[in-house]
DNA sequence: CTTGACCTTCCAGTTACTGGAGGCCCTAAC
DNA sequence: GTTAGGGCCTCCAGTAACTGGAAGGTCAAG
């Protein structure tokens, strides 16, 4: 089938699909005319990599769970490694979100709003230690 | 002072002091040798982007509250507001790395994670609905 | 005078695509 | 027969925000 009809199957972007043939994750043969022949199979090696990403797993993380999809004697041991990994990463960045998070809603919490210039957030993007900005840092000390 | 000493200060490698600048951050002054030669306000702004950065706030926006933080007249609301919208940000991204989380959860603890092939996790990635795997489909169905 | 640290520019690579130009192929309608 | 339209092809460039490295100039110490 041509790659529109597999971008279909997949729900990847003609131009995602051409890019994984190009890093080696999906290998299509070609009709006479030079159009990519997608079989079953490339099909199906798209849907898992389609839902792989969509799960947040890295195109080298997919490349890895691709191979062991087709080993059939892989153990699954290999798989939850992976996952787990991945799993730590999230917590990560879930983290690192909430600290985030934590320290702009405090700033805004204590920032008026309104027209007045002082601004808390831009205070603690300077410094917070001292009001000084750029334009009257250098008077200040 | 030089790029090394701005570096230090600003807590800011190099490359990317070098960067900032390319892309008009800083304009730091050139002395006789070619050598950049960084004024305390150089430096404060070099400081605050840092930070800014650090809170997750992307280039475009650092370069909005830079010119929000040298606008002696700005309203605190205007940066109140680009803050407000990096809180929405974070927000529907921690929302889907927690949706990502529980299906990766999910899948690992049924994940028996032994030397035995069969494994929910590939399984989902494949098409959850059946035990077909690229090598077996084909003839599954 | 040489060593080594520090500075310079420029080019390439990273991640995972996305957009566009220029051009072939195929079908269907006139 | 030819023309219009889509779909397909390749190649090049760009995204975000740097990072690494090569090749080479500058400076202070020993």
């Amino acid at each position: 089938m041509n790659i529109g009809t597999a971008s279909e199957l997949s729900q990847l972007p003609v131009k995602t699909i051409r890019y994984y043939e190009e890093i080696g994750l999906v290998d299509p043969g070609r009709t006479g005319n030079g159009y990519r022949d997608f079989s079953e199979t490339d099909v199906e090696r798209l849907k898992f990599l389609q839902r792989a990403r969509s799960l947040g797993f890295s195109i080298e993380q997919c490349r890895e769970l691709l191979s062991l999809y087709e080993d059939r004697n892989r153990a699954s041991a290999d798989v939850k490694a992976i996952t787990r990994t991945k799993i730590q990463e999230i917590d990560r960045k879930i983290d690192e979100l909430n600290s985030l998070k934590r320290v702009l809603t405090t700033l805004m919490e204590a920032c008026h709003g309104d027209d007045r210039p002082e601004c808390p957030i831009i205070d603690d993007l300077a410094g917070a230690f001292s009001g000084k900005t750029l334009k009257s840092g250098s008077d200040q000390h």
